[in-house]
RNA sequence: GGCCCCAUCGUCUAAUGGUUAGGACAUCAGGUUUUCAUCCUGGUAACAGGGGUUCAAUUCCCCUUGGGGUCACCA
């Protein structure tokens, strides 16, 4: 059996997580298998059309490294077939006209929720005669197409929770074809994960409920039924399905942040998923070889975003400076920093081990270009005082002066310059350190002097210490 | 509320009818360091509760509790 997988969002203009998790899944089960991934775009509510979602959906799939084999199909192109399908219906007697208006709907279900009956339609226009039905056709009155469900039990096997059974009387005589002619999802994604040959739908939890509306038209076609494997929640840290409201969701939002693609997908494959539980760091291949089905969890999972944060830079840490420089590239434009690349280099080298995301570069670049004002009480180390920083700096500043271009072109040979001053002058390290480095970054917290040094070079060395002699006068 | 689903450290998870219940993130403590980060070492921390079944249950069954999803001419 060839295995067919299929991608089917709705096209809203951005990826959502949840949605990219589902999609890596069918991806890896299809590469896995040997299979095809598939995307289909449902775009069958006309209301909720976004220009150029279609578009921006294939450009992040793609850089998610998720590229369909075939699609995308797109389903508003394909109304015909649906309607073929749900006049199939009409003639079998599983699907009736009806012709009630949404204030009646809304009234019907007003009231039901007020005696607490099921909410379910209450079949008024199945037992319209035929002559009235072919006068409200012949009138051109609104209508939509319903699929009658029978009765008795609906079973399905979802390949993560097993064997599930529904009443049919819990199932509503949901709406096929809609007013505009268009179908709803329910038909759609029957009719079209039959036609393109689908045998495993893999996608979120929350259309559970609705499998046995598909199984009963799957039954009512004469389509085989596919494998279902209905995928946990992510979940915000109060348990709720993940949400905008409680912050990003979206693929977009994590990129533009300046996650790493790999970091996302390495993210996202172990929330519900844990291949080997001894390793969190997985190489894309590798996921594709121990993906499994059976082995996915039952139960929602928190999006952890220290977590996140904590990959990312784990990520982040197999890269090249020169890697990395040009994936910030952007973020540094879209910051309108303009920086000299040799300068931009050093800082990275430097910087790389504290980098969460590729904007924190950015960010970092802007703080070396330009030093901040500061407290002069910063300047001075714990165990000291104004005087002995002021005459380390008068010290330091002769010493920097009369050293080469080439010395200070190196880490190693600025760090024994400096340390021999040290300890020549059998001075305490902080002494002389501490006020050399809150002099030349203008914070508490930086990298070392040395490094420092190296990043900014001679002359702006030169110019920052100046500068700090200046505030203790 | 009806229906459906779920339940291991704060979070993501592993394992097992008999284990000191393992790992990772976070957190705490220590080491390295002038500070920060990295790195290293160590610690705190979980089987929701109650019944069964069994020689033995975290593991199997039932109930309770808790959480979630879903009840549209949206997907």
């Amino acid at each position: 059996m060839n295995v067919v997988t299929r991608f089917a969002p709705s096209p809203t203009g951005y990826l959502h997580v949840g949605s990219l998790r589902t999609a890596l899944y069918s991806y890896l089960y299809a590469k896995q298998q040997k299979g095809t991934f598939i995307l289909r775009i449902e775009d069958t509510d006309q209301a909720r059309l976004v220009p150029g979602a279609v578009e921006a959906l294939i450009s992040t799939l793609t850089t998610m490294g998720l590229p369909p084999d075939k699609g995308p199909y797109i389903q508003s192109e394909r109304l015909e077939l649906y309607r073929e399908h749900a006049h199939r219906l009409l003639e079998k007697g599983d699907a009736y006209y009806c012709f009630c208006t949404k204030e009646r709907l809304l009234a019907l279900r007003e009231e039901q929720q007020a005696t607490k009956a099921p909410m379910k339609y209450d079949r008024a226009c199945l037992h319209v005669s035929q002559e009235e039905k072919e006068a409200k056709l012949a009138a051109n009155e609104p209508h939509v197409i319903r699929l009658l469900i029978p009765e008795g039990k609906t079973t399905f096997t979802d390949e993560i929770r097993g064997d599930i059974t529904i009443d049919n009387k819990e199932v509503d005589d949901q709406v096929l074809l809609k007013t505009d002619g268009f179908p709803t999802y329910h038909l759609a994604v029957v009719v079209d994960d039959n036609d393109m040959n689908v045998t495993h739908i893999i996608r979120g939890d929350e259309w559970i409920s609705s499998v046995p509306k598909h199984v009963i038209l799957y039954n009512m076609f004469g389509f085989a039924i596919p494998k279902f494997a209905h995928l946990p929640l992510i979940l915000n840290p109060d348990k709720s399905k993940l949400s905008k409201r409680q912050g990003d969701v979206a693929v977009e939002d994590y990129l533009a942040k300046g996650y790493l693609p790999e970091t996302l997908i390495n993210f996202v494959a172990l929330l519900g998923f844990n291949p080997t539980a001894d390793r969190e760091i997985y190489a894309f291949d590798e996921l594709i070889q121990l993906f499994d089905l059976s082995k996915i969890n039952k139960s929602g999972a928190v999006f952890d975003h220290a977590k996140l944060d904590w990959m990312n830079g784990m990520y982040l840490r197999t890269k090249s400076v020169a890697e990395i420089i040009t994936l910030a590239k952007p973020f540094l434009e879209k910051a309108q920093v303009s920086i000299d690349p040799e300068f931009l280099t050093r800082i990275c080298e430097i910087e790389k081990d504290r980098l969460i995301t590729l904007q924190d570069l950015s960010d970092r670049a802007l703080e070396y270009l330009q030093l901040s004002a500061y407290d002069p009480a910063m300047l001075i180390w714990k165990k000291a005082d104004a005087a002995d920083a002021h005459m380390h700096f008068v010290a330091l500043l002769e010493l920097l002066e009369n050293i080469t271009d080439e010395t200070f072109a190196d880490r190693t040979l600025l760090e024994a310059v400096v340390k021999k001053y040290i300890e020549e002058g059998s001075f305490q390290n902080g002494n002389v350190l501490w006020p050399l480095r809150a002099a030349l970054s203008g914070k508490e917290k930086s990298p070392n002097p040395f490094e420092l040094l190296w990043i900014f070079g001679k002359q702006e060395s030169l110019k920052r210490i100046d500068h700090a002699v200046s505030l203790l006068k």
